[in-house]
DNA sequence: GACAAGAACGAACGATCGTACTATTTTTAC
DNA sequence: GTAAAAATAGTACGATCGTTCGTTCTTGTC
């Protein structure tokens, strides 16, 4: 790996844990470059714009969710399992992000945003409940739910119970609530049986 | 009402708008007095501050909220009924926003900036919650609900599938997550039953 | 070790940020 | 109708915003 490449992760690590505390719109380029020890034009120098900074902030943090998230839940047992998997994984990425989920983070800031950001956070939620869908198929496939379920129904309220955990857990600082999720998760999955 | 308090309720009125459209941290004074055609140090000095000029729109919200959301459905007969009152209007409140609900807006944007902003939005978000536990205790007294059920979970429970309709709804534009929702609803009462 | 390419810097730009002052205008009360 | 009070405007401040430019330093290649 190249120094410039080198550098630009350490700026989109240093950037990611910024957007995830105060929203990717407050990641300015002058305090990001404060944080990352360097001088302002010479950061910018890896984006050439402030959106492109926050599409690549956006990028890297798409890569490792998948990465972090979805990738290692597609290796648990097909079913059920892999459901539990995905949710303890999503909970995990979430934990361990200083501030919230970006991706929760920026759906707010962004949804009445139009421009390039919106469209990949569009495409990315897109594909983060079309994962939801495919994981509840595949749970049709091994007999574990019912035959005539709607996988659709079944991503939005699974997702429904991620963002309230996120809510709960995030500014609430309610530390039950993952007990309480898991309870609920685990009565989502048996009415879907 | 005298004319500052009727100047006020007009700057509240267009701060609401944009905060629910961009987020409360990105309503400048300069932009808010151009929407409002005065000058900036004209509205400025209805607040003092900008930190007062935000916690006086999530106060204003708080107000609309009160009177739009929770009163309104506190007339409706206790128990079951009133669950879905409540649920009506919480959906028409976010509906008749032009972006997305102030306070899961805010939420997210303040969850990790400290100070009074903060501390109100907490107050309010408790006292949300609390109103969804004191609506499933409402139905336990009507027979509606199990004596022995968890009005904690429950109220989780719900929020979660208002917080998850408000991203369907807001971000992703999908009109068809009202029945979505409307379904996890009736469920989610049977479940309690 | 010279040289080109890449990476980082410093200074400056116009714009806007929140805030502080002092006028000026408008409203209210007698 | 006039005087006090309240509301609005005007101007300016230091700071920061995103961005541009030319220069310097660092890196890898022959």
């Amino acid at each position: 790996m190249t120094k410039g490449e080198d550098t630009k992760r350490m700026i989109l690590d240093i950037g990611l844990d910024m957007a995830s505390r105060l929203g990717l719109e407050s990641v300015s380029i002058g305090e990001l470059a404060k944080a990352a020890a360097m001088s302002k034009s010479g950061l910018f120098a890896h984006f050439q714009s402030k959106e492109n900074l926050q599409n690549a902030i956006l990028r890297y943090a798409g890569e490792l969710f998948s990465e972090g998230v979805v990738v290692p839940a597609l290796k648990a047992e097909a079913g059920i399992p892999r459901i539990r998997a995905l949710v303890d994984n999503w909970v995990r990425w979430t934990s361990q992000l200083t501030g919230g989920c970006v991706f929760v983070q920026a759906s707010n800031d962004f949804k009445d945003r139009p421009g390039k950001v919106r469209d990949f956070l569009l495409q990315q939620q897109e594909a983060w409940i079309d994962s939801l869908r495919r994981i509840a198929q595949s749970a049709i496939g091994a007999g574990h739910f019912r035959q005539d379920m709607d996988c659709d129904q079944f991503a939005f309220e699974l997702y429904s119970l991620l963002l309230g955990f996120h809510l709960y857990y995030k500014l609430l600082k309610n530390d039950d609530i993952q007990m309480r999720q898991q309870t609920a998760l685990e009565t989502l999955i048996k009415r879907y049986q």
